[in-house]
DNA sequence: CCTCATGTAGACAGGTCTGTCTACACTGTC
DNA sequence: GACAGTGTAGACAGACCTGTCTACATGAGG
């Protein structure tokens, strides 16, 4: 082995860098391309291995899969987290309680404008899977899940149907991430329409 | 040629049955499995038609593709049409003024709980194509702004921003879908969710 | 009558995909 | 010093994919 055995951390324990560059380019270009137009020939080649060391580490495409999500779910959610805190942080306190949603659309706002934002990388692999979706569905479901109660915790917990207001928001947010992917005017759009349903389901709505 | 020529009303003009037999196969592989899941061969091989047949309607998959897309597109659009009008004519008169996008909800339901519901075509294939979706990232921001105006019919004109509720309603109704692809206490979830977004955009909101 | 559009049957080329295989090199540990 | 684990290089098999090709049949309209 070439690159590691300088490095103490990487010494006895688990094997890091060809698995992390495999796992980091399959996750750019899985959630760039989509999978299934993602050949294993095609990381293998960015990543800079050879495919015995690839199967090494990942015996099948479905395990890199699993792998991805996994990686993805935690990098995602621990953005998504400081997203809504640093946001809920800059409100002054009597915002927070009259729209406490408002971070919501704020880590939208930031996460619609990646450079490299594709939708939600869960809901895209739960469309390519087709009809056989089941594992990945019930993944996608605990993502969902997670949002869920990442946006509840906004909430003052004396808010009657706190969770309930808290799943609506998370919709609210799939649906705005969809049409955030068709383009830039959609996006524009897709800001304009959470921000009203955010409104109605925060606060006394402004509306007729 | 065989099976169309007793067929007076296919006598003459544009050839109808072999291109639909692959269309409707189209249609129900593309759904339901993906499209980059579906070869051409297992479409050609279920239509029962042979490969200069194919090839001679659609030149290419991409020609597929884009009529199964226009296709997908009018059929629902009339069924939605159709599901939100009669959802609507079975409503008392105070209702409807009261709470107006409960069709959306209704039809919501009956879309959902379809055999073979697996989200929305046109959601699914952007989140297929991956960056090279162009194409079909316009045909899906149309297919999403003739919904905004089918919902939006449903509301009093004098409402005011009654095209923003509309499409605030269009995107709940995206993110519902997405999560009733994650299988069925994930559709029962994101009936609720959708009924609360609905809820909070049309009425007064009965929530703190 | 004969041409054109449409249909049938199936071989074929050339590409990409996943996954396996042989053979060899380096390092730290027992 | 043998051995585990990790790495490199690249050939190979077998499947599936898109799209082209030859060769023939049949019905309608000029």
């Amino acid at each position: 082995m070439v690159g590691m055995t300088s490095n103490p951390y990487f010494a006895a324990s688990a094997p890091i860098p060809a698995r992390d560059r495999i796992l980091r380019t399959a996750q750019d270009l899985f959630y760039r391309q989509g999978i299934r137009a993602t050949g294993v020939d095609r990381i293998i080649a960015e990543a800079g291995v050879t495919k015995v060391t690839f199967y090494r580490h990942f015996p099948s495409k479905d395990v890199l899969i699993q792998a991805y999500l996994e990686r993805r779910h935690a990098a995602w959610m621990a953005w998504f987290r400081e997203a809504l805190s640093s946001s809920r942080a800059a409100q002054p306190e009597a915002e927070r309680r009259r729209a406490p949603l408002v971070p919501v659309l704020d880590a939208a706002r930031a996460w619609f404008g990646l450079a490299d934002f594709r939708g939600c990388a869960f809901a895209n692999t739960v469309a390519e899977a087709g009809e056989a979706a089941l594992p990945i569905a019930s993944i996608a479901a605990q993502h969902k899940h997670e949002v869920r109660d990442a946006i509840a915790a906004l909430l003052s917990p004396n808010v009657r149907a706190r969770a309930d207001i808290a799943w609506a928001a998370t919709l609210a947010l799939d649906g705005a991430a969809v049409n955030a992917q068709l383009g830039q005017a959609s996006t524009d759009a897709a800001l304009d329409g959470l921000r009203i349903l955010l409104d109605a389901l925060g606060s006394r709505p402004p509306l007729p």
